[in-house]
DNA sequence: GATGAGGGATGACAAATGTCATCGAGGGGC
DNA sequence: GCCCCTCGATGACATTTGTCATCCCTCATC
């Protein structure tokens, strides 16, 4: 009996060939192609997958949250996400959220048919390389709203532009991301988001 | 007889999975695999290949360059650009640097074997709504210098960090980003990165 | 030969940013 | 109860940015 498998990616042409290339094994069977994380955990259920491949960066709902969203609904069904990004925090996050297996994008194609059929076996897939990193990595060391203001930071915008989508007071905020840079060891706003984004601690 | 394709795509799991569906096309035949852009030129050569898929992003050597390269060194070699990022000034410079299609990696899948037809056959392949937003959006306004300053900028170093890996004085370098700010729009330094990404104006 | 655009620099000034000390409220732990 | 931490805020302060005027040099272009 094949191996029931759901696929969920926001880039259509890597969805449809990854689709293409696992449905070439004889013992899978690609039950459905999702474009967001939304749908996923009703089409987990509506096919009765035993496997879901949901990518991390997704608009809408993101890969984390449906990973959780399937394991809920579905407690049977292994999920396995892929990531462009080998970023640490995304890594330990996944598996707090119920994921069985974490493949970066970079990895050889043949190896990807393998790691749906451990997932399907109840193993654990994991790059190693990415394993140890995140081991070194840690959690990230920024509080919820640290967290928040950097993300509202992210995209260039003034401190009272943060201010006013935060609705916290302008020194507050540059509390917060003073707190931020000093955590993450930036010497500017910019650089700590881009340190916390490269390990993966905004989303 | 069969269209000869060599694709370069960093991420090898897309790369396998490309490779894998469109080689079950019938009059298509995946003769190389590359994970940069450097030997591009090399294996288009060397296989005699009629169509190179190329990444837009890559290390290494990108595939604007890439595709310049291909272009010198095989003529008759159509080059077809595959990116993830639908950025206006991306397009524009694949084609001036010799590229006959430009698709972005979320049309659909079925699409990818009748674009590569197209391309072999003479004809230009180009996603309709990014060529209108091509024609909008323009040139980049940035000069050379401001551009490769706002670069140095963009992972969020201080002003005086840039001004050493450019070599300039440090007022120097604030005038240049205070003008690509001005002409970007952007009312931060990073704000103006953020534009300039978006529109394919760094690299 | 004049004009203009771009590269490079300086200096001055206003505004934004980063840092620090401090304060109060609330929530766990011991 | 008390201590410690986080959240939220304020105010003061030193730096860093962003802006502007101005200068010089070079290279096209008219």
């Amino acid at each position: 009996m094949s191996i029931r498998l759901v696929i969920a990616d926001d880039q259509a042409l890597v969805r449809g060939a990854l689709a293409a290339l696992l449905g070439l094994e004889p013992d899978i069977e690609v039950v459905a192609e999702l474009g967001d994380g939304t749908g996923a955990a009703a089409a987990v259920v509506e096919h009765s997958a035993d496997v879901a491949m949901l990518d991390v960066e997704m608009p809408g709902l993101d890969g984390i949250s449906a990973a959780a969203a399937v394991r809920q609904a579905a407690p049977s069904c292994r999920v396995l996400m892929v990531t462009t990004f080998g970023r640490p925090g995304y890594l330990k996050r996944a598996m707090q959220a119920g994921a069985s297996g974490f493949v970066v994008k970079d990895t050889p194609a043949r190896q990807l048919a393998e790691a749906v059929r451990r997932v399907h076996q109840g193993l654990r897939v994991v790059d190693p390389a990415l394993a140890a990193e995140s081991l070194t990595a840690g959690d990230s060391p920024l509080t919820e709203r640290e967290g928040e203001v950097l993300k509202a930071a992210s995209d260039g915008g003034t401190v009272a532009d943060i201010a006013k989508s935060a609705m916290l007071s302008e020194g507050t905020v540059r509390n917060y991301l003073s707190a931020a840079m000093s955590k993450t060891g930036g010497r500017t706003r910019a650089e700590a988001v881009r340190i916390a984004e490269d390990n993966g601690w905004l989303l």
